[in-house]
RNA sequence: GGCGACGUGGCCAAGCGGUAAGGCAGAGGCCUGCAAAGCCUUUACCCCCGGUUCGAAUCCGGGCGUCGCCUCCA
């Protein structure tokens, strides 16, 4: 399968270190808030990665950390009067949180920079014993010039970089392009011992560090989103380099930016969401599907109606589902005349959803195959009238699932209860004197057909107002009436 | 100033040398007592101008436009 590398600028056929093993690493959030919305596009496109990598066979090997110590997390404790550990410690669990409802999956090792300070002081000394760092009061900061191949994660000469384009330059740099590997503490900020004095890691530090320590040099993927492409990254790959002569990894992967509106997301603009408003009003679904519609590496364009959008798309899969599955219980027929092309259309949606995937994980194209496959199973439920060829019908259902759990999407809805309201409707409607739900539904769709029959249609349509009342759906399909709950 | 992306139907978006996937929205039709769900049909001068080629949305050159990054934002 190809990848696309940002640091030779192609799609590369993918071939790991070690035979039948990924080892890849995203860089995590800094836990310092919520995750805002385009935050999580990056995390989403790489549990893509990594599931498409599991199912082609691969044992992943998935590390992220947390940074869990840094300037934004100090700014806040301060602000809101309590420590730097209680700030990170609460946004540490409520990115977990989250990522959990947005259906990425765990992490295979999460490391948090407050717990791994060893390992970056080492990595730190040899950078120094190396020529490599050197130290100015508490500070240590890194040599840009002397590592020779600087630049190349990210395309960039030397000579060309701006320096102080943003931040104000710092004098005890002995070059403006060196930065800082480890911090020396100011009164009341968090800090560890260290051979300089009491400080704390920088932020370039930290990734490398932990790469080191837990996959070891270097590994397949390297991943995070395109803004960190430089510095971080160049950084993280010249620490590397002139601690351990050791490329990072062979792979560096990026996730387009998230704009809203063709903005870039920013609390000045007010176009600013956090990952957890949004997954408070929508399925987490429709969020992935949104994202999934577009590659990875394009910059991706949020907006809530695009997400509603999203919803009804939802909806045709989760439909093209039960109502394959719905069929395949109310018949026996053993197999009918239009089989044969809805066998074809999953041949075809199984190996072009694997050829998109295999292409640098088109997820749009891989998508549209599964919407292909969902279009040709309508077609066969309208063609067969629902008297379809049981099996075939479980297996279509079943593939939908299957390839949309690729792409992290579950289409398995815990299968709630009939609302329990149900029995009161049914009592009132038809006399019903029981208390089970089920049996209320069903005698009311029983009443309901009746009264349809004799062409009563005002009985009939009462019933099925009460039922919409409930949160639910009637369907009048060719093999009777069905209750499906409204989203 | 440097580096890098991108410009495809009303909106979003695949395709990356053989004459345009898919989603959302719209229109018409079928089915239905009416609905719901579904089916069928339907909407493209692929930013502009040159060039290469038998053939280009796809490659090359030049415009125009949009966006990102350039020391700590995923």
């Amino acid at each position: 399968m190809l990848i696309y590398n940002t640091r030779t600028h192609k799609k590369q056929e993918f071939e790991p270190i070690e035979q039948g093993k990924v080892r890849m690493y995203v860089c995590g959030p800094t836990v310092y808030d919520q995750i805002p919305i385009g935050n999580a596009r990056t995390f989403l496109s790489f549990d893509v990665s990594r599931r498409y990598l599991e199912h082609k066979g691969y044992e992943v090997i998935f590390a992220q950390n947390l940074t869990d110590v840094d300037d934004k997390i100090i700014n806040r404790a301060n602000e809101e009067g309590r420590s730097a550990a209680e700030v990170a410690e609460e946004y540490s669990d409520a990115f977990i949180e989250q990522m959990a409802r947005l259906g990425v999956a765990e992490p295979t090792i999460r490391p948090r920079a407050t717990q791994e300070i060893d390992a970056m002081l080492e990595m730190i000394e040899s950078l120094i014993e190396q020529d490599s760092a050197y130290v100015v009061g508490g500070d240590v900061y890194f040599s840009v010039r002397s590592c020779h191949n600087y630049g190349t994660v990210s395309g960039r000469n030397v000579d060309d970089l701006r320096v102080g384009a943003r931040v104000e330059e710092n004098t005890d740099k002995h070059d403006p392009l060196d930065f800082a590997l480890w911090k020396s503490a100011k009164p009341g900020e968090p800090s560890w011992k260290s051979p300089w004095g009491e400080g704390r890691p920088g932020w370039h530090t930290e990734c490398c560090a932990m790469i080191h320590h837990y996959l070891g040099c270097p590994i397949d993927i390297h991943g995070g989103g395109a803004d960190l492409v430089f510095p971080h990254h160049e950084n993280e790959s010249a620490q590397a380099s002139c601690a351990w002569h050791e490329p990072l990894a062979n792979y560096w992967m990026h996730a387009g930016m998230l704009t809203i509106n063709e903005d870039k997301m920013s609390k000045s603009l007010g176009n600013f969401y956090t990952l957890k408003e949004v997954l408070d009003s929508y399925p987490a679904e429709a969020l992935r599907l949104l994202a999934l519609q577009t590659h990875y590496r394009s910059p991706l364009d949020f907006s809530f109606q695009r997400l509603e959008g999203m919803v009804g798309s939802l909806e045709r899969l989760r439909g093209a589902v039960s109502n394959l599955r719905w069929a395949a219980e109310q018949t026996s027929e053993q197999s009918t005349d239009h089989d044969a092309t809805l066998e074809q259309a999953l041949e075809q949606a199984k190996s072009a959803f694997v050829a998109s995937m295999d292409d640098d994980f088109n997820t749009a194209g891989a998508l549209a195959e599964v919407f292909g496959l969902v279009s040709a199973a309508n077609s066969y439920l309208d063609a067969t009238g629902n008297s379809v060829n049981p099996e075939l019908a479980r297996a279509a259902a079943e593939l939908v699932c299957e390839l949309l759990a690729i792409l992290g999407i579950n289409l398995e809805q815990e299968s709630s209860a009939l609302p329990a309201e149900l029995v009161e409707l049914a009592a009132l409607l038809t006399g019903y004197t029981g208390e089970s739900a089920d049996e209320a539904a069903q005698l009311l769709l029983d009443k309901r057909s009746d009264a349809r029959a004799s062409k009563d249609w005002s009985a009939a349509d009462a019933i099925r107002d009460g039922i919409t009342a409930l949160g639910l759906v009637v369907e009048d399909t060719a093999a009777g009436p069905r209750l499906k709950s409204a989203e």
